[in-house]
DNA sequence: ACTATTTTTGACTAATTAGTCAAAAATAAA
DNA sequence: TTTATTTTTGACTAATTAGTCAAAAATAGT
């Protein structure tokens, strides 16, 4: 009953998460998320409650798979680096991502990981 | 001849990137560099140019000192994460500096301080 | 004292920010 | 058709943003 999604939570979550790893989450405005994702502001609002709120949603959704790609590489710096120290529960889901990641040269992992998305390496890799 | 300067470059640019490590160069606002510096927004423009000019010599003067310190590693990685895709200078200053210390576990070194950054590692460290 | 030069001051602007809300649209059950 | 429920719409707000600028203050040479 009511009226019907025009849009799936799935892909604007996706389409979200793109935006975060390419902006960062300071610099993605709302006016970005709108833009991207084809909602209006109120249904964003509407359907998330708040840019915090659907940045952990975005966060949440790359680490239920349970490879560390890149796209989960990019929200967890993200997530250490602008909001780690904003949110006690964005800072306790990736201080358990690297729980279960540590010894795995995960530091190593993001270190390279940043170098290639400055690319500043030399061989354009 | 002329007014005497009341604030010395080299101690405004270290509270500066004190200021940028902590906050990211976004989230830093011109009035959290006001506060911080103690000058006022037009001192600021006339002693500066721009925001993003305050940045570079603050990073700059960080990578004066040879050693990769956290101070260095915080500029860095800030770079690479918000600056180096809007400012060829920038991503050029990271390039260089990514030449020198390449081969060194600098991947590590930078992975190690967002995991101390973030304070993510659990044993508090 | 006067002039030239530099620095500081702080009010100002135009643009952008995250977030709100009442109304409209769409749907299904009664 | 009416009613209840959900989603979408987009104009709106209050706060914050980076940056500007004319005027005042401070200094040294003439």
């Amino acid at each position: 009953m009511g009226r019907n999604k025009k849009y799936q939570q799935v892909d604007v979550i996706e389409k979200m998460t793109d935006l975060f790893i390419q902006k960062g989450y300071t610099a993605a405005s709302l006016d970005d998320l709108v833009k991207v994702t084809g909602m209006l502001r109120g249904s964003l609002y509407s359907a998330f409650g708040s840019k915090q709120k659907m940045f952990i949603l975005a966060l949440q959704n790359c680490l239920k798979n349970s490879q560390t790609s890149d796209k989960t590489l990019g929200m967890i710096v993200i997530s250490m680096m602008e909001l780690s120290n904003k949110s006690e529960q964005i800072k306790q889901i990736i201080k358990d991502w690297y729980k279960k990641n540590k010894g795995q040269f995960i530091e190593n992992l993001i270190g390279s990981y940043l170098i290639k998305k400055a690319k500043i390496s030399g061989d354009g890799i």
